[in-house]
Order: structure tokens, then sequence, then C-alpha cells
RNA sequence: GCCGGGGUGGCGGAACGGUAGACGCGGGGGACUUAAAAUCCUCUGCCCGCGAGGGCGUGUGGGUUCGACUCCCACCCCCGGCACCA
């Protein structure tokens, strides 16, 4: 018999696929878009071009193979295409480490991947490749940076930043965690600067409210962005320094302390504070220790262990619920960037503030109580349910906790000095960065006329040529003097270029929507045909963009809905978050030099070896471990495989015969395609084939094994597509992936009979072989006549049997 | 601290309230072979027993149920997110 000899099969099968074109999916024409309920959109997450592909990456570019073949075959017109993001600071470190341009790096890569995808085999429609560093791309993320800049929605303004000082760029806050740079692990310094920034926190109540229209994500996604957003409801309240006539409002959440405020405190970075110490005799003190603490590392101020520091200022503010005055603090222990960078302390009730009212024995004033109790006096007393009402709060007092709340804001507000309000964590995106490789910002300075936008029929506004593109604090950009220099489009006189680029993830923000129309030259794509395709049916990614992509892809398209670009709200419909690829305890990455490259195990053991592997690992969700040993048993599977199946083929392809064999087969489409598709479980339906072509190995002889060893090509075609195509073909067949997939029949999941498990006491005694069909009654007569069974009844009588017909019946004595 | 996910043989994992450990790896025994590889057969959770058989077993302790890896409560451990956010 002849060999399973991968390479030439899996050669020649990705020739057929090229040459028929296989899994090129056309737009629907003028009046074809009413097919929507037919399509599918399934997409997975763009590379960086910064390395080659390791195993990592095709377990999870796996996950959209088998859905996407899987759904083909069901009769759905699949789009699944493929990119690169190709700007950014990945692709750019990659080009400084090997020592290039970072467009040749970059380039370079891109095709060294390409490449490898092409030796997986994975059904991908390469017509609507695109790579965001092209200028066909950019110019249409250019373009819609236009449009959120007529929009407001794109703003430049000097803040404090996140400044990575090992990349020489600002960051957003998405990028920096636990105070350090997302990419590099170095401890950012704030800074200030003026930046370019995206309007997210305008949507991020609609960012919160519209999960309701996805489908299927996550919960844990979900989570972390509703965490991200940070959404929490108070109010504002304001208080006053009346001989200076300078309010200072708060915002927060237990509005019904008011009454228990005993100071206040504001921001070392406040910019009221050199106004409030003016001629004060410690004026230059307090201003040293304001200094000291706003410049103290974010990482080193949050740090819990670290005692609160802070400084009187001399003055009073006075609490609007009562008129007394209140000192006026300055402590490293509230956040400029949070509310309102300045906090009434109400130390009985918050346990900041009473770990600061300790240290400077200021007093500590009980305004909330529990309905039934006392309070402990060691603590602070955090709790403001219907159970906790106030006391010592003038008219209030007795109120429970809740109804407090309302009615004091209500009261101030009636004052004009209260209203309720929302704070939110979430910050603007901070998408300018001091760095070569990214997408130009299409905005112009003119000394006559200011900012001006460069106009749309100028775009793309290409990345300049630099002699020297390594990051120095200040984009290099700005060394490419005559493509800086250039004319207004207003008055005519002299203006320059804006020299910072965009972060990467404004390039990956929709490039979903250009897949749809990834040739259109004359717009950033059709807005019917994107209506066409999207939201993304199946989105499949890593968890690592649960809150950067994600949250920059929703934002992107609800604003490109409100200007009326698109039709759609959500981009993607359903996403599946899978789990990383570990080698050596830890995940496989190439900064890590733990990686597996797939090149040599398709090289010795062909593509689809490397495919079944991966996803017969363990659930795609879950993380798992890359071991050799277990790559054996899939290499053994497909040899049995291919000789099961070529052994089996010169039987005639008669009618099916009601066999055991048969019926396994039957029982096998049933659980793979329940698994796949219901269930999205990857790794089961390998597992259910394996079974099916270990039973036809036992049973060559039954009438049915041709039948059965077809069956298993068609089942495991989405995991191991050349294989199945090479024997598919050899059984006699055409084109394996044009196939529909396999039906079970339901007659043929019907047993005559079943092994009836009996328990006693719910414990398993026996197992008996009998008929469908029998009655309870008849079912626990067989039970207890089992030998072993009237052992275990021991005499005594049975008081209940419980039934599940067709498995078990259950003696209860 | 708050939120989310997870804990099952020697290992990866299966079990969608009804036979715990499918499938694969590893290991033992055997067949074929001069031999090896490949392939095939067979056994393989732990304990007691020659055996028939019995007992114990899904992180821990309770509970619901005729019946719990699965549902509920409390706790322990691991992974991830948020966190001086007022």
């Amino acid at each position: 018999m002849e060999r399973y000899d991968p390479k030439t099969i899996e050669r020649k099968w990705q020739d057929v696929w090229e040459r028929e074109r296989a899994f090129y999916v056309p737009n629907p024409g003028a009046g074809e878009l009413d097919r929507h309920a037919r399509k599918t959109y399934v997409l997975e997450m763009l590379p960086y071009p910064s390395g080659e592909l390791h195993m990592g990456h095709v377990r999870n570019y796996m996950l959209g193979e088998v859905v996407a073949h899987f759904r083909r075959r069901h009769g759905y017109e699949v789009m699944r295409p493929m990119g690169f993001d190709a700007f950014g600071l990945p692709a750019e470190n990659a080009a400084i480490n090997e020592g290039g341009h970072p467009r040749e790096v970059t380039q370079r890569n891109i095709a060294a991947i390409r490449r490898q995808m092409e030796r997986m085999g994975w059904a991908i429609d390469w017509d609507r490749v695109l790579a965001t560093h092209e200028p066909e791309y950019y110019r249409w993320t250019q373009w819609l940076f236009l449009r959120f800049y007529e929009a407001g929605l794109a703003y430049r303004k000097e803040a404090p930043v996140k400044w990575c000082p090992n990349d020489q760029t600002v960051l957003a806050n998405e990028q920096v965690i636990d105070g350090r740079c997302e990419r590099c692990g170095a401890e950012v310094e704030v800074r200030n600067l003026e930046q370019w920034f995206f309007r997210i926190t305008a949507y991020a109540d609609t960012l919160l409210e519209e999960m309701a229209l996805l489908e299927s994500w996550p919960e844990r996604v979900l989570t972390m962005q509703r965490n991200w957003i940070g959404r929490s409801e108070g109010s504002e309240v304001v208080f006053r320094i009346d001989e200076l006539e300078v309010d200072l409002p708060v915002f927060t959440t237990r509005p019904d302390t008011l009454f228990g405020a005993t100071f206040f405190v504001l921001a070392p970075e406040h910019p009221l504070v050199p106004k409030l110490v003016e001629g004060s005799p410690h004026a230059d003190e307090i201003l040293d220790y304001a200094r000291h603490a706003a410049a103290r590392s974010a990482v080193d101020r949050a740090d819990p262990e670290k005692e609160k520091t802070g400084v009187f200022t001399g003055r009073f503010v006075t609490n609007p619920v009562n008129d007394h005055r209140l000192p006026v603090w300055i402590s490293d222990y509230v956040l400029m960037e949070y509310g309102t960078g300045a906090i009434m302390a109400v130390p009985a009730h918050d346990e900041r503030d009473y770990a600061f009212a300790q240290r400077y024995e200021l007093p500590v004033k009980v305004v909330v109580v529990p309905a039934e109790g006392e309070v402990e006096g060691d603590a602070a007393y955090v709790g403001h349910s219907e159970d906790e009402k106030l006391v010592d709060s003038a008219q209030f007092s007795g109120m429970p906790s809740p109804a407090a709340k309302e009615a004091i804001v209500e009261w101030l507000e009636s004052r004009g000095r209260g209203r309720p309000a929302v704070g939110y964590r979430l910050r603007d995106w901070l998408l300018s960065r001091q760095r070569y490789w990214g997408c130009p910002i299409p905005i112009l300075y003119c000394d006559e006329c200011g900012m001006i936008p460069v106009p749309d029929e100028d775009l793309p506004v290409l990345l300049p040529e630099v002699a020297e593109y390594l990051p120095k604090g200040r984009s290099p950009l700005a060394a490419a003097e005559e493509w800086v220099a250039t004319t207004c489009p207003a008055c005519g006189g002299p203006a320059r270029r804006e020299t910072d680029t965009m972060d990467t993830f404004v390039d990956s923000s929709w490039y979903f929507i250009r897949y749809c129309d990834a040739r259109n030259d004359g717009e950033a794509f059709d807005r019917a045909v994107a209506d066409y395709w999207l939201p993304v049916n199946q989105y499949i990614g890593g968890i690592e963009h649960a809150i950067l992509h994600l949250l920059y892809a929703r934002f992107f398209t609800k604003v490109m809905n409100d200007i009326g670009l698109v039709g759609f709200r959500e981009p993607f419909a359903r996403l599946f978050t899978q789990g990383m690829l570990h080698y050596h305890g830890a995940k496989m990455s190439k900064s890590r030099g733990n990686v597996i490259v797939p090149d040599e195990y398709i090289e010795r053991y062909g593509a689809d070896a490397c495919r079944l592997y991966l996803l017969f690992i363990g659930p795609v969700e879950q993380d798992a471990e890359w071991q050799d040993a277990g790559f054996e048993g899939i290499v053994r599977f497909l040899n049995r495989l291919w000789r099961v199946t070529l052994a089996a083929a010169p039987a005639p392809a008669a009618d099916v015969p009601d066999t055991p064999l048969a019926r396994k087969t039957h029982a096998t489409i049933a659980r793979v395609t329940d698994d796949i598709g219901r269930r999205f479980a990857l790794n089961t339906p390998i597992a259910a084939v394996m079974e099916l072509v270990n039973e036809i190995s036992r049973t060559p002889a039954d009438p049915a094994a041709r039948f059965a060893a077809e069956t298993a090509v068609s089942l495991i075609q989405p995991y191991a597509s050349h294989i199945a195509e090479e024997l598919w073909e050899r059984l006699g067949h055409e084109r394996l992936w044009e196939e529909p997939w396999p039906e079970a029949d339901p007659a043929m999941l019907e047993r005559e009979t079943f092994e009836l498990v009996v328990q006693v006491n719910g414990r398993v005694r026996d197992r008996v072989e009998v008929a469908v069909g029998l009655s309870e009654d008849e079912l626990v007569a067989r039970a207890k006549e089992l030998p072993r069974v009237r052992s275990h009844l021991d005499g005594k009588p049975v008081r209940k049997a419980i039934v599940v017909p067709g498995r078990l019946v259950n003696l209860v004595v």
C-alpha cells in the first residue's frame, strides 16, 4: 500500500485550492445584498509582523479555520480575510533589533508569515489582504482621523501623560500595566505634554450600555471592560473658601456622610494650590511638599505599604451642609486625574481618610451607624445599605443611608451647592506617538490660520523617508525638514506638518471594515458592502486585547455609526478568546525565547499533523502546554486514517447497510456536529473521529466500512484539510471542501437494545443489555432479577424505584 | 479588598444532574520479525483479595437530590482583571 506522504499531498492540494480559488469570496452584487442571512464573517485578530509565526499562532488561527470550513460546508458564504498590523512599536522594535529599515523588516516578515500561512493550508481569502503600513490603507486611517476631528472627537491639549523612557514615546493609559510600559516593561513617568487624544470618554456610557447588543462575548472580557471604564454614580458637592471667593467642587459617592467631613484634601498637582498658600509664612514649605509629592512615580505613590503624607495649607473651606469650617490639606493620596482632584475627608466612613486622620490627629465624627448594633471605634465604618441610618446629620438624622444620599443631594441642588454626577475611571485615548513607524497625523500648523486639517484630496500624507528613525524623545519625522515645511491650504502661506504618528491601535480599530472592500481606491469602503458583511459573526483572538483593541474597535464603530459611515453599532457580534500556548512553563513568545516554529514540523510530519495536534491538546479557551510526546499520537492517527480508508476504498459505494459500524458512524456525525456547531468544543471531535477510525480498523469486514471511512474523512476535513481531500479523491469523489456537511440519520441513532445501568441506593451494582421500549415496570423487574443486585438488596423491600428511560434504574431500599 | 476563571489518573484531558477517567501520551504483557522499526492484540485510578468480589476516589467541609466532577453555602489554593478611583 502506498504510504501517507504529507509533503506531496499538501503541496498538491494547496495548488488546487489556489487554482480553483476555493476560499475566495466575492462581494455580493448590487442586487444580492439581501442574501445577508447566508453570510458568515469569520475573523481572527491580525498578526504583528514582528517575526515569524510560532505554534501559539497556529493554534489561534486553527480556531477560525475549523469554524470557516464548518460553516462553508453548512452552506454559508464565508469570508475569512487576513492582514498585517504592520505599523507601530512591535514592528519598529523588531526592525531596530534586526538592524534594518522598519519597512524592509516589516515587509520581509509579512512575506515570511504569509508563506507560513500558505504552508499551513489555511482557507483564507487572500484577495482581501491588507497591511496597515501601506499608503493604500493608511490613507483611509488618516481620512477617518479627520472625520473624528471634524466631529470634535479628536483634539489636542496639554495634559499630564504617561511617558515611557525606554521607548521614548507617550503611551495611552491602556498601555500602562502596573505603572509599566505594556511593551517593554519600563516604569513610566508622568510628563506634561501637548498631545492628541480621542474623546473616548464621551462614549463611556454607550460602551457600557451597548454591551447588551453583543450576541456572545466572554463574561470576563465584559467585566474587564466594565472595570476599565469604572463608572460610579455619585454627586458633585461644592465647598467654598470664603475669604478667597473660590469654589472647590468634589466628587463623592457618599453624600450621606457630608456631616461627618472633618477636613478637606487637595491633590498635590491641584492648580489652586499656589493661590491658596499665597502670603502664608509656610508657603515655600507647602509648595515644596506639593512638588515632591507630585514628582513621586506612579508605582511608588500607589504602593499601599507606604504611609500617606500631607501638609496643612492654613486655609479652610466651608461645608455646604452645615457651614462648618474644614482645614484644607494637600496629600499624595488624592489623585488629580480622578474626580475634581479634591475630596471631602470623612475619616469615620472611609478607610483612607481614617488612616490620614490617625496620622495627623484629625477629628473623627461618626454620622452613619448600623440600624442595630454598635460601631467599632478603631476603624472606618463603611457600610451604607438600607440597614444603615444617619445620626448627627441635622434634619437627615434617622434616614436610611440610600434615602439620605438622595435627600441631601436634592437639598444641595436647591441651594446651588451640588448635583448628581457620575465618575469614570476611563481617560481619553492618547493617540499620538513620538515614533517613526506609524501613520502620520494629517494636521498642519499655520502661523496665520492655526491648526488646519490636511484636505481629503491631499491624502495620504506619506510617511517621509528619514536618515535616522531611532526614537529620541521627539518624533523622528521632525528631522525630515522638507517634508515638515509645507503650504497652508487655507492662506497659501508657510505651514508645518504635525510630526507625531498614530498609535498602532488606531490602525487596527477599523481594519475589519476595510477587508470588506480592501481594494477600494475611491473611499475607505462602500457602506452597503460593509453593512452586508458586518458585524463580524465570529471574532477570535487573545485575551490580552480585552481592553485595548477590543475597546478601541467598539469605540471606533460607534463613532462611525454616529457620523453615518456604517449601519451597525458593534463590530463583533460573537467573540471567542482563546488560551495561550505555553512551553517550558511560560507563554510561548519570541521575547521569552521559547518559541517552537511550525516549519520543521511541517517538513517532517506535515501541516495536517500540526493543525490537528494544536486543537487536540485541550479546550481552545484554556491555556495549553506544548509537548512533543503528544504529537506522536496524532501522527499515528493520520497514518491509521490513511491505511483504513485506502483499505475500505475498493468496496462499492452501495447503499449503507444497517450494521453496528454504520450506527457508530451516524453517532459520530451527531457528536462532531454538535461539538463544533453548538458547543464550540474543538478538541473532542478529534477524539470522536479517532474512535470511529479505531472501530473501522477493528471491524474491516463490516459492510459499512467504506461508508464509515468516507464519513471519518469528511468529518476531519476542517482540521486536516489536505489528507481529507486526498482520501476523498481516492474514494472516487471530487471536492470535499464543497461537499455538504454530513447529516446523522435519526433512525440510525436509535438503538434496539441498550445497556441498562442498575443502581442500588445510587451506587452502580450491575449492567445488563435490554431491549429498547420496555415499560418502567419491566425494567425494574429485570433489574431486581440480577444476582448482584439481589445480593445488595439483601431481601429488603424496595421503597422506591427511579427509572431513567434508556439509561438506568435506581432501586432505593 | 472587589470582579472573573480554574482545581479530575503518572501526564494532556473527557463526562452538557444519570456507568467518573472517552481520546491521546506514557507504562506493563503479548503477537509479527533473525533483529529492530512500523503495525496489531491486551492490561493500566488507588487500596484489600489467589479469585469471585469489596472498599475508597473529581481541592476541603457542609447542604440539596433517588442520584452531584456537575447545583447551593462556607473555606483553601492557582491564574487573570481592577484597585489610594473618594
